[in-house]
DNA sequence: TTGAAAGCGATACCAG
DNA sequence: CTGGTATCGCTTTCAA
């Protein structure tokens, strides 16, 4: 690999005239070229640990989150790589899937890594964990789509208590009472928001809350298979189901057909995310849709204003989902 | 930040000393305890750059790939982090999307990161512009999934075209004559291998090839919703559709049912990916496999022997689908 | 505008 | 086993 030095040597100038005319500094033209014409020829470029160590800044951003297998996270990372890219940066992405503990290590892993921010989806780590691990460097953080309680950091969220309230409300004035909620985990933040619209939209219609129509687990396809079954084998079954993730819905749908029900006729089946499915079945599924690349874009946004220096006390967006009747 | 100095003078140590301590030297047990403490104390890290300038050494794999979206590339990053993550380095995923040009400026860019080597799935660059890009520096790297035509590196892939010519026959043998491939673009290394097992099959059983029954377009839902509606809108359509992913077996299937025809029994539909959804539909629906994990591994696999050192000549393995009827 | 030289923080050789 | 020191490749004063 050739150094700065070879170029410098081959070009007939100094290092420090190849240095300015690679950051932008005044060259005299008549020696630019040589420069350029010795770059090429060597195939030079600027050894990133050395650029690094000098400046303190690696060009990499740390993204830390549960998965890539959903497409929400996905869609996500794609703008949110975009917004990044158009300013010089990478991302390092490190996915803690669902193993216990493994989020900790990543965290801590990546922030070892020399990257200059991070774009944290969070799960399961208290406050005192990741202030322990951040603790020392005062990095730019911008949590997404989840909060741990009491870390300020700057913040993008969807409306999720929002989201699930409308979607409740609009089932009951088509007429249901027997509403099911199939759901994440509860330690995870959207399915403790998304539990509460819910609740918030059963209480203002006054109707009872009957624990035996909620059922959670992993966001998977599975979870809504089985879930969709055991509650139709309730002695009173609902007649509408709300589903809270991509995965939970296809299952829920997958199972419903199965029985020979077919939404939303037989049963109401509420989706959430994956837009473009359920609007193109016939008839077409309400569903939940979710600002994906909003979300990406502004946590970007957020970031490489951080980046660059900007120092306001942090910022907290939700940001509304759009929902499809 | 602490800096190595800092914990030497706090340790009452030579810097070699505690440079030892951090990476497995012999050190005396009596020196051991204050280096941890002020380690410990400082919440001191080595600086990544500082040591990858001296070890010319990252940490850091580069994964260059198509996108995130689909579910197929996310269980396979997921093996593959855990083989690498196992052996000390980290992850720098890069997506070109579906956006020209871009799989060229993204190489570029992750070559200039610094990795010490790259998982490449790779779709629409030349031989002549990847060694371009990679010309002068000696980067392991596993091509997987794709490979360019005439690069040299190891190479993971899938049996694709056993898979849709073993799936084809099948449908052959349930008596279809008239059957459909709703598949990726031609410049896809899979699209175009998958192709193959579909003509071979047809042509071993000695069945016209009909090109009026071949659709192909972007791996999305939307293809395989349209390509399915315009096949059935055919003076003489299929009874069979093998598709060649998930997202277009999903947008078929939905497709099918929409228009009141049910898989298997009005019309049969062959899935590939995501074997768990259509396994779960009742009937069942026959699908293609891939291994993920195992591709995930492998790759992983043969990039850490290069990365320590092994310098045999290319490998490249293909590994069976497994197929569910 | 240019170039000499001082680091950035860690590793590794080598003498003690 | 320990510690002084050269070195990795680049950026950045500071003089000229």
């Amino acid at each position: 690999m050739a150094t700065i030095k070879d170029v410098a040597r081959m070009a007939g100038v100094s290092i420090s005239t190849v240095s300015k005319y690679l950051n932008g500094g005044n060259v005299r033209p008549e020696n630019q070229e040589p420069i350029r014409k010795a770059i090429a020829a060597l195939d030079y470029r600027a050894n990133p640990h050395a650029r690094g160590l000098k400046t303190q800044r690696s060009g990499t951003v740390g993204v830390l989150l549960p998965t890539l297998s959903a497409p929400f996270f996905g869609t996500i990372l794609g703008t949110l790589d975009r917004a990044l890219r158009a300013n010089g940066y990478h991302m390092v992405i490190s996915c803690y899937g669902s193993l216990h503990g493994l989020e900790r290590d990543y965290l801590r892993f990546l922030l070892n890594t020399g990257v200059d921010g991070l774009i944290y989806f969070p799960e399961n780590l208290s406050k005192e964990e990741f202030q322990e691990l951040t603790g020392s460097r005062p990095m730019p953080v911008v949590q997404v789509d989840r909060v741990i309680p009491g870390v300020d950091t700057d913040v993008v969220l969807a409306d999720n208590t929002g989201a699930t309230y409308e979607a409740v409300c609009y089932l009951i004035r088509q007429g249901h009472r027997r509403i099911a909620l199939l759901t994440g985990s509860n330690v995870i933040f959207t399915a403790r928001e998304r539990l509460v619209g819910y609740l918030r939209a059963l209480s203002d219609y006054e109707i009872p809350y009957d624990e035996t129509l909620i059922r959670s687990g992993d966001m998977v396809v599975a979870t809504g298979y089985q879930g969709l079954q055991s509650l139709l084998a309730l002695p009173d079954p609902p007649t509408a189901i709300l589903c809270t993730n991509y995965d939970i819905a296809l299952g829920a749908i997958t199972a419903a057909r199965d029985t020979g029900l077919h939404p939303p006729g037989d049963i109401a089946i509420f989706g959430y995310d994956c837009e473009e499915i359920f609007s193109m079945m016939t008839p077409s599924l309400p569903v939940v849709m979710q600002p994906e690349e909003e979300i990406g874009t502004l946590a970007g946004q957020y970031l490489l204003e951080r980046l660059s220096g900007f120092a306001g006390p942090p910022r907290c967006t939700r940001l509304a989902n759009k929902i499809i009747y």
